[in-house]
DNA sequence: GCGAAAATTGTGGAAATCCGCAATGCGCCG
DNA sequence: CGGCGCATTGCGGATTTCCACAATTTTCGC
């Protein structure tokens, strides 16, 4: 799945057109004639951006919407609607979608929409990535390895921590080592910054 | 200026109405016929939300939350209008207004969402108010205390900052001191959270 | 029951931190 | 000029951290 926009509209004319806007632009397409076609094929690793009709034979635009934000795809969506209202659009943009578009559209502005989205994503990735290596060496912690770092994080000495513990201080020094070595990071200070909001 | 919402709409009806519904639901209320007259009494201590009305004689809706964009108000808006298009919702969540509402609108709708507009505009003063402090703190230290602060941050050792400032260890444990004390924390790591993301 | 991983503890020394006490030099403001 | 805030430094001791070397106990799954 390399980066790309995902065109999901049952109407075959518009599909062709909308896929060769965006490929003279440089942005690779890959096309749908219906949400379900297009839910048969999504993996949770897909990248790039969703291109979403509102009104489509079998499960519409928002219905389909609901059930990838269900299933966790992060993809950014744009909707394109030619009978969307007032309120229709209102709770796309709440849940997260990224545009609301009506058509006919102004090609080079939905263009750039569309690069914007893409960056967006790639965006997203970049920072997910980080999140997953995070939990991951978090999840390779043991029990009290997690323990003593909640102790640290809170600022308490190595002492202290022995007595809550009610364990030895060499104990503490320890688990204290190994989490660190761990958690890839070389002093508290870089813990407590790596872990800043999270947890 | 209490907690309130602020009912901006040129039609008299329309406010004495909608003021009548938020009262009688313990919302209290303040009407302005324009969006002149909110701004002449507008400050940025003002507290609550808006209900802003899109069409009006003189400054549109959208005009007026532009300026308050630009003037650094906070308080949540919900548009209300009779006459909205998709475009206009869309640019207006786009640029964070809180709500979008057609009329008519269901009363029991509007006023969840205006409490919760109200419960947001609270708990953005409550981190307004902690990032204020945050701030002072942060301004009340010397050019020699940011430094050294900056690269405890970086996890760095006493004998290491010394070095990269060229001044003695005892110097560089004193300003370390000093701006804990400043700051209102006991250990490092404290600091690395508070500053957690900031600077 | 056996073996690996995890948890535990001790000893001891080098290095770092934390702090009170004391003092000097500099620049600015009234 | 005198006082004040800031930066600077030294000394010395109590406390803590960091680690290498070494070892015992617990837990848990096959």
């Amino acid at each position: 799945m390399t980066p790309c926009a995902h065109l999901i509209d049952d109407d075959d004319a518009i599909r062709d057109s909308l896929a060769w806007l965006l490929e003279s632009c440089g942005v690779a397409c890959r096309s749908y004639p219906s949400a379900e076609d297009f839910l048969a094929e999504w993996l949770p690793s897909c990248t790039g951006c969703i291109l979403l009709d509102i009104r489509m034979g079998g499960m519409s635009g928002p219905e389909l919407f609901d059930v990838l934000c269900e299933r966790g795809c992060r993809m950014p969506v744009i909707f394109l609607t030619g009978h969307g209202d007032v309120p229709m659009a209102v709770a796309a943009l709440k849940k997260g979608a990224f545009d609301f578009v009506e058509k006919p559209f102004n090609d080079n502005e939905l263009v750039d929409r569309v690069v914007e989205a893409l960056k967006l994503d790639a965006n997203q990735r970049l920072a997910a990535a980080d999140a997953d290596s995070l939990s991951a060496r978090l999840s390779s912690l043991t029990t009290r390895e997690r323990e003593v770092m909640e102790l640290v994080l809170a600022g308490k000495l190595n002492k202290l921590i022995a007595d809550e513990l009610q364990i030895s201080m060499r104990t503490v020094e320890v688990h204290r080592a190994n989490l660190f070595d761990k958690m890839g990071v070389r002093t508290a200070v870089e813990l407590a910054q790596l872990l800043a909001g999270k947890r």
